[in-house]
DNA sequence: TAAAGTTAGTTTATGCCGTAAGGAGTGGCA
DNA sequence: TGCCACTCCTTACGGCATAAACTAACTTTA
């Protein structure tokens, strides 16, 4: 069950995104034993360990030798919580690139730095994406992809297109990978084991497979589902190369935009 | 918490999956009275109107006039029973496209109806996408993009990967849709008030904004935030576009990938 | 025909979850 | 000193998936 903060709420939880909450100083009461900064911290300890299906209050306030309502004294709700999990965590990700040696390659760094990220803190691909947070970090975010963009010379139409593209991507990419991680490894299966396990059912339970899918038959045939490396597992393997391959052509098609753009600016 | 089969349930998924049940003929025990297709149409028709949220075993056994326990004589798990619902709802997809008018035309129209199948069906956005699940309807999807783009004359190995980049371009960018639908939704605020309250709130929060993020001013001050048509919720517009400018950077960078081929390919 | 065995569906219970409500103790300020 | 804002706790509620044990319906075997 999604839960949306109401309007008065709204105040209070920019505050604690954008850290301009009031002095805090000399106020009555018990001198506060924690902080929304070390929940936070708490939190995403949790999330990047044992996976956001195990993020609890209770197993934050646990982690912080507290009860679950101890935590609400600080942060209103477990969604703004993990809002703001999501935007401390996108302040470790770089905020300026090397333009020296020219947009595509800023770009390229851009995107595998944001996948790395993603793959580094899974988690925060199963933070919903629309309603957008609107944290400083995700501004900042924001702004280095557009900073970057800029240089290609397209006008701010597409350049605001463009990034939504280049978001959409990396994080779609980066979904793959790091579900396919947990499924094999929670039964204690590799990769290998456990795609062959599923082919031989496969065989089973669909033996006119080659007839009912002749392309994909014809794509196996050629060889396109070996690895190349066998030392990374299989299915991260495979999704990294997608991202690679697929930047590549999203890069190409902006490329063909700027020089058609280019073109239309000559005499 | 992600539970996944192990191996000896995995040949009944596989079996649920493909329809390869027993004869179920003549068994001993009182005549089953639901059956798994009645129970996975019931549980799409409960997460296409009340969202995956509101998908739990009771819900859907409520709704067949029964419990929730009712329903694990049918599907072994929850999770099993999204992946049946998965599969089955991929079958109408069309399978089969115009090929006359150029492939480009036809990964247009293909992109398009998956686009148009994800905002029917908002809860398959959610559903887990590695551990692929190898339902026979997913690899109808697959097939059917596959012999898209094979009219591009491009190797098996690009191919492959092109298939991917498509698959998440097209999952992204419906999932920011379908997302940004819900959330002000829930309050009863129109896209146009909340953004508006949001961004009151913003300039409370960071004054300083235009120093602090001077390319994303410009880009709002060339007007590229200006929606062109008021009368379709503002963020949907948005995302639709960026949808249909993503898809054309996307097919320009395979054109490229195509020319290069031929070229290459000539005397 | 009666007993045995299998199956559909129920009830009950366990252990999670988010969080509402209310109470106990703390410490600055009047 | 007393007030009161404040932190943190205990308790409780209603939800979830699903394990376990049971009842009742039905077919097969003796």
């Amino acid at each position: 069950m999604v839960v949306f903060a109401g309007q008065g709420d709204a105040r209070r939880s920019m505050a604690l995104l954008w850290h301009t909450s009031r002095s805090e100083e000399g106020r009555p009461g018990p001198k506060p034993g924690l902080s929304v900064d070390v929940i936070v911290d708490t939190a995403i300890a949790v999330a990047d360990s044992e996976g956001m299906a195990a993020l609890s209050m209770r197993a934050v306030g646990e982690r912080l030798g507290r009860t679950a309502m101890a935590l609400y004294t600080y942060v209103p709700s477990k969604s703004e919580l993990v809002d703001l999990m999501y935007d401390r965590a996108l302040a470790e990700l770089p905020t300026s690139y090397e333009l020296g040696a020219g947009w595509r390659a800023a770009v390229t760094s851009w995107a595998e730095e944001a996948w790395a990220f993603y793959l580094r803190h899974p988690w925060v691909l199963q933070v919903s994406q629309a309603r957008p947070v609107l944290g400083p970090n995700e501004y900042v975010m924001l702004e280095t992809a557009l900073r970057i963009l800029r240089e290609t010379g397209l006008t701010a139409g597409v350049l605001r297109r463009l990034v939504g593209v280049l978001f959409h991507f990396v994080r779609a990419a980066a979904q793959t990978v790091t579900e396919s991680r947990q499924a094999p490894g929670a039964t204690g299966m590799s990769d290998e084991e456990w795609w062959y396990a599923r082919s031989a059912l496969l065989e089973e339970v669909a033996p006119d497979f080659a007839e009912r899918f002749p392309t994909l038959t014809w794509l196996d045939s050629e060889g396109a589902y070996q690895s190349e490396d066998e030392s990374v597992p299989y299915l991260e393997q495979e999704a990294k190369e997608t991202f690679a391959a697929g930047l590549a052509v999203l890069l190409d098609g902006i490329e063909a935009a700027v020089n058609r753009a280019g073109v239309r600016a000559l005499p």
